[in-house]
RNA sequence: GCCGAUGUGGCGGAAUUGGUAGACGCACUGGACUCAAAAUCCAGCGGGAAACCAUGUGGGUUCGAGUCCCACCAUCGGUACCA
């Protein structure tokens, strides 16, 4: 193999020197805006998933630009977080200082990936005109009541005195320290993303994504239809809501559960069960919502005292408390009907409590407890003989009509937390004055700049709030004396609106402008792995119908079309990583395979949408793969200098090489648009196999047809190995840039010449292919198969009962011997 | 636990969406070239002597199932402060 990294490099270069994947503003093609997830800078270097991602990615980019769209790919670097943060926190080094070292590595990295990106067009997320306007829309959602403040429980490690991020938790522990982590309330900054739910489902129809993901969505969202149920204190001095799906089975409510840190359980838990209350508050503080919804794990309560009213028939049901009611999960409260649920029921039979079974089989058969279909009143007073449907509509007016109750939908979606704690990220623009309370800092006085000096290591105090330089501020109302709010904001705020800001993210004036923004966007193919299903991609959503409300955009939804890549894991089959050991070094099979040696086989090697284990044994083949080509190129070459014109007929062979040629055009461009790279590639060696036998026999070629094949070759090769077939097309003579090239037309006539292969089989078994004329008709093609020999034969020796012919595909009997 | 995927030779993976299971490769075996090796080229390559048996397991639908249905098993991703 020739090919080389020093061939890399000549291309890299000629091609900034020529600015050939600048984005034409005014161009007339049609645009095609592809996205690649950001990658987030938290390693010195780019790592193999980086590669897998942004190189395949970037095939698919080049593609579409040979089919003759203008595409913009930008690529940037979601740079706030809490990996810089623990990183500077155990070795020193400023977030700021690691952060934009690993900028700069990284992008000279995805420039030597051959990645075709406008830089003109880039962001960086922890940079002042980027998070300015991070922040200046975190004013706008506030104004416009989309950004509120509320308590809400974080991980609270009490020996650290910091709050701790899910992933820093282990077994209810700090992974620090080791001690056991409480959950305590704070009050935050919220979005109020559940305005937004129910467009968020039903927008979803119009998107071409994974079913998958939108069935993730769906659930996480989690619509439900129900009712809420009033439920009034026995001496009428409380009162509370219960959420159910069920209101059918509200007669056999036997006890009712709220959630152990729901304010109402302070006033009306009696004085005898207060220890027992308190004590099992205190245990439920140490438990995360995954433990506390686990079914598996066997459900505790403790009795309150108090007792409630059931709205329904006026019996008194005592109040319990339990983990697995969650206080932001519907009302917090729930109807415990132990006849008709199993957790319920479990929970019932724990404690002795009542079990009354109100709804029976449809059928009239004997119904076993727990039973949770739908079926047949009983036990319910006047409802008795409604069925499930009937009686929850009739119940819930009858409710309604009382005052005691309504029909609702819940959503299982909860707002959109967005305070951190932390240093490294994007203040949140906001001022606490005493005389005008709260004020959002207005646009003239963004960004509000996050300080480089500041402690950042954990002592109990928000970072920000310990430089009096940051916090000390003037109302920019009443110009008095004013402190800033101190929690900066997720990262996942700062990621949701990217997308806009790339086709403009020079504006200095502005987050983007309008016009610009609705002609580039929505983003015509979005790439990410599928872990983002349910939080950034449900956050991009939101922020884009936000803005839209808010004026800013006119279109609904910010990615029209969405693959998720697949998960390249170690060697051992685990997700790769550092504590693992099991993590894969891109750079030594660059060094030797040239990058796109690495792309190639990254493509190759594995199925781009599944991902899998890394193993290199594979990646000779490319290498051998290219040498094959470059032979093949040499011989070309030959043909083109040699002055004999030969064979200039187009017999049997020709056509057939043509029929290959234009079937690999037509598979290529089909398994490219699809993400199937691996089968794109197969397509190309079988083309590349199917000339090497026809220049087996050099005297006998037309040069004409072998030339027209070959320079098609390295055109479909190009936009997947960029650099490589840059220098063949360059061999061939050709002193422009094969990417400048469009990508070859189909040539439908030559490509249905030939023969093809119809299967005959014998009850679904395969018994014998018959050999026709690919463009005969259907029945052509079935008499051909009557009068072979051997299908005569299959008629006298078998008794055929049936015949089966799926035109032009198979040919079936059903027989017997 | 809940939600969403995935499971095909020794390995990575194909299969026109219900129609020839194993494309294209890797590894392996044999041969050619060579003093020899490497590289390259040629041939073979799921199991079985064959009938046949084979797509995680067990059922089902169908002329025909890797593909559809039911029940299980295993692995992976997400689970709201990793991004």
């Amino acid at each position: 193999m020739n090919y080389s990294k020093e061939i890399d490099k000549k291309w890299q270069e000629k091609w900034k020197k020529e600015d050939l994947y600048k984005f034409e503003e005014n161009s007339q093609k049609k645009k095609c805006y592809t996205l690649e997830m950001f990658s987030y800078p938290s390693g010195a270097k780019l790592h193999l998933g980086h590669w897998f991602n942004y190189g395949p990615s970037d095939s698919f980019a080049r593609y579409k630009r040979m089919k003759g769209y203008n595409v913009f790919q930008p690529m940037g670097f979601d740079a706030f977080g809490l990996p810089a943060e623990n990183y500077a926190i155990k070795t020193g080094i400023h977030p700021e200082d690691s952060t934009r070292k690993n900028i700069e590595t990284m992008k000279r990295q995805l420039e030597e990936m051959g990645g075709s990106f406008d830089w003109e067009h880039t962001v960086e997320t922890c940079m002042p005109d980027y998070y300015k306007w991070t922040q200046w829309i975190f004013t706008k959602l506030y104004e416009a009541g989309l950004a509120y403040k509320k308590e809400a429980p974080v991980n609270w490690c009490d020996s650290c005195k910091t709050v701790l991020a899910n992933e820093q938790v282990i077994d209810c522990k700090c992974e620090r320290c080791g001690s056991v982590v409480q959950r305590k309330k704070l009050a935050q900054w919220f979005f109020k993303i559940t305005d937004y739910a129910e467009e968020l489902i039903q927008k979803l129809d119009e998107l071409d994504w994974p079913e998958s993901t939108k069935k993730v969505q769906i659930n996480w969202i989690g619509k439900s239809y129900g009712s809420e149920i009033k439920f009034v204190g026995e001496n009428g001095n409380f009162e509370f809501n219960v959420f159910t799906t069920r209101p059918d089975t509200v007669n056999g409510v036997t006890y009712v559960v709220i959630a152990p840190e729901s304010k109402l359980v302070q006033q009306i838990t009696t004085k005898e069960q207060k220890e027992a209350v308190d004590k099992y508050i205190q245990e439920t503080l140490k438990l995360n919502e995954i433990d506390r919804l686990s079914t598996e794990r066997e459900k505790t309560g403790v009795f309150t005292g108090a007792y409630a009213i059931n709205p329904i028939n006026d019996q008194k049901v005592p109040i319990w408390i339990a983990d697995y009611v969650l206080e932001d999960y519907g009302t917090g409260a729930v109807m415990a009907v132990p006849a008709h649920d199993e957790r319920d029921y479990k929970f019932a039979t724990k404690y002795n409590l009542p079990i009354v079974e109100v709804v029976k089989s449809k059928d009239g058969k004997e119904t076993k407890l727990p039973f949770t279909e739908y079926g047949i009143l009983v036990n319910s007073g006047k409802y008795d003989g409604l069925s499930s449907d009937e009686a929850k509509v009739k119940i819930t007016e009858d409710l309604a009509k009382r005052e005691k109750g309504k029909s609702t939908v819940n959503y299982r979606l909860k707002d959109w937390l967005i305070s951190r704690q932390r240093y490294w990220g994007a203040p949140i623009p906001i001022i606490y004055c005493d005389k005008c309370g709260t004020v959002a800092v207005p646009e003239k006085n963004l960004p509000v700049l996050l300080p480089y000096d500041v402690e950042f290591r954990p002592d109990g105090v928000s970072p920000l709030k310990k430089s009096k330089e940051f916090m000390e501020c003037k109302c920019p109302k009443c110009g008095g004396k004013a402190t800033r709010e101190a929690d900066t904001l997720d990262t996942f705020v700062c990621s949701s609106w990217y997308q806009f800001r790339y086709p403009d993210a020079k504006n200095k004036e502005k987050a983007f402008d309008k016009e610009i923004v609705n002609k580039m966007l929505p983003v015509d193919v979005y790439i990410g792995g599928k872990e983002h299903a349910a939080m950034h991609l449900i956050y991009a959503r939101f922020m884009t119908k936000a803005l839209r409300d808010l004026g800013y955009l006119d279109f609904d939804e910010p990615f029209k079309r969405l693959v998720h890549q697949g998960l390249i894991l170690g060697p051992d089959g685990n997700k790769m990583s550092k504590s693992k050991g099991n993590t894969v070094a891109p750079e030594e099979y660059i060094e030797k395979y040239g990058s796109d040696g690495f792309r190639m086989y990254l493509m190759f090697g594995f199925d781009y949408k599944k991902g899998g284990p890394w193993d290199e044994k594979g990646i000779e083949s490319i290498a051998k793969y290219f040498s094959r080509v470059e032979k093949l190129i040499e011989t070309a070459v030959e043909e083109i200098k040699s002055s004999n014109s030969k064979n200039a007929e187009i017999g049997a062979k020709e056509k057939d090489l043509l029929r290959v040629k234009n079937q690999t055009i037509k598979s290529m461009g089909e398994d490219i648009e699809e993400f199937q790279f691996n089968t794109a590639i197969a397509r190309a060696m079988e083309f590349l196999n199917k000339m090497n036998e026809y220049v087996k026999e050099r005297d006998n070629i037309n040069k004409e047809v072998f030339i027209d094949c070959v320079e098609t070759y390295i055109k479909l090769l190009a936009p997947l190995a960029p650099h490589f077939a840059e220098e063949q097309w360059e061999k061939l003579g050709h002193t422009t840039s094969v990417h400048k090239e469009e990508w070859p037309e189909i040539n439908e006539k030559q490509m249905n010449g030939g023969f093809k292969e119809i299967p005959v089989q014998v009850n679904g078994k395969l018994k014998l292919c018959v050999t026709v004329e690919a463009d005969s008709t259907p029945e052509e093609i079935l008499n051909a198969i009557k009068s072979n020999e051997k299908v005569q034969e299959i008629f006298k020796t078998y008794n055929v009962k049936k015949e089966i012919y799926v035109p032009g595909k198979i040919y079936n009997l059903v027989a017997e011997k």
